[in-house]
DNA sequence: TTCAATATACTGGAAAACCAGTAGAAAAAA
DNA sequence: TTTTTTCTACTGGTTTTCCAGTATATTGAA
């Protein structure tokens, strides 16, 4: 925000637009956003960037309301974005924007502290509303996003009874293929342990042998 | 193409600008396309679609000389799409639009007969030339594009030794878990039977259990 | 500190997978 | 048709996994 002379107009709400940065490195879709968005004048979009570097950099002298930040930059994920631009500017909103919605991603984003999540699929309509309740301060996750969460949640708390760290490890050990002697061997630990650890993990993942197990981890994404 | 002088048919092309067709169902890209497009007079969007069936009505009645076709449509996968738009058309040239690049996608777009691909990361200058380049008949990869394929193309001769038919099945029931016993029954073959084929399998991948085998069929989108 | 969870380790026995070689029948390719 | 590939099946033996218990040391939370 450049310093606006302070007349009363400035102070009500309908003239002061929100200030938008658009952070994405595909041309088109600034293009798009940046057309989508310059019809409504209570918005406003300052600039763009298309990596994560130079947009903070940007931050660090200038400040804006909202941020519209592709998960997928070609430097910093989105994820550790979040936490960096919050880090600087807690009080920026940020909305996250993907194409596609891996639940995995967008839980650890709205953990990073995102107001709000939108697919690439969203009419103008969305994208102007979403952009006005998180500048107000509320949260926006579209009908879709919501869906994938919800489904992600139940899906989660269903079949995924919650590895120990150990237990992960040695999965992934098996998924490469390691037999039991050589993952003892390669830990440190006997045999007979890593056949408990196998045996635990079964038992947990509701499966009987080593390969559903390799195939539920790979679904799972463990690995 | 370069520095040619203005001739009767440079001069003659000038006034006939390159139709141009969007099928993408993200609004946002739709709009920056356009806008991108727009500067340019040799080129001339006349519509868009967000989806695969209106698109196909439309070339009932219409023609158009470029179709940038998303591959991601929400109605008809793009691969499909390809086809039923050069059974109707077979004149059009299509331009494939992704974000992002699955090499076996790529490669049955182009098998189906699609005249470039782009990544969604294009730049404005990248999607001017590509368009230009296969409306003038010529095929359009971006450099991205065909690292990706000919990375795909060295993997595929490399670490997939041609399953056969009855390979495949024997390695998804094994990936399902399933016990030699149990395909055994399930194919009403000996149990024996099942085993020589899952050696076999081990040895065309050269892996020793029946773990890796099933990362590899996981890894090779087998299952 | 106490208690619960986790990681560690063992016994012993059954089941399944793995290895190597051979070979006939059926199907596909030459 | 002949040849090759694929699918089928077997013998015999080794290794690994799988299952059901038990048990102790370590770690982290209450």
């Amino acid at each position: 925000m450049k310093a606006q002379p302070l007349t009363y107009t400035s102070i009500s709400m309908q003239h002061r637009p929100i200030s938008v940065l658009i952070v994405d490195d595909h041309p088109m879709v600034v293009e798009g956003l940046k057309t989508l968005l310059s019809d409504n004048h209570t918005l406003m979009v300052k600039t763009h960037f298309t990596n994560g570097k130079d947009t903070l950099d940007f931050l660090e002298k200038e400040i804006v309301d909202v941020i519209l930040l592709d998960v997928n930059l070609p430097d910093i994920n989105g994820v550790e974005m979040v936490k960096l631009i919050l880090d600087k500017r807690a009080t920026i909103k940020i909305l996250g924007l993907s194409t596609y919605s891996e639940p995995s991603i967008i839980n650890q984003m709205i953990k990073n502290g995102v107001k709000g999540y939108l697919l690439k699929n969203a009419t103008s309509d969305e994208l102007v509303n979403a952009i006005t309740q998180v500048d107000q301060g509320n949260f926006y996750f579209g009908s879709e996003v919501q869906k994938i969460l919800a489904d992600s949640v139940s899906q989660e708390s269903k079949d995924s009874p919650k590895l120990t760290r150990r237990e992960t490890h040695i999965l992934r050990l098996i998924a490469d293929g390691k037999t039991t002697n050589t993952i003892a061997e390669e830990l440190f630990i006997s045999p007979l342990t890593v056949e408990t650890h196998r045996r635990n993990l079964m038992q947990k993942m509701e499966v009987s042998n080593a390969a559903s197990l390799i195939k539920i981890a790979v679904e799972k994404k463990l690995i």
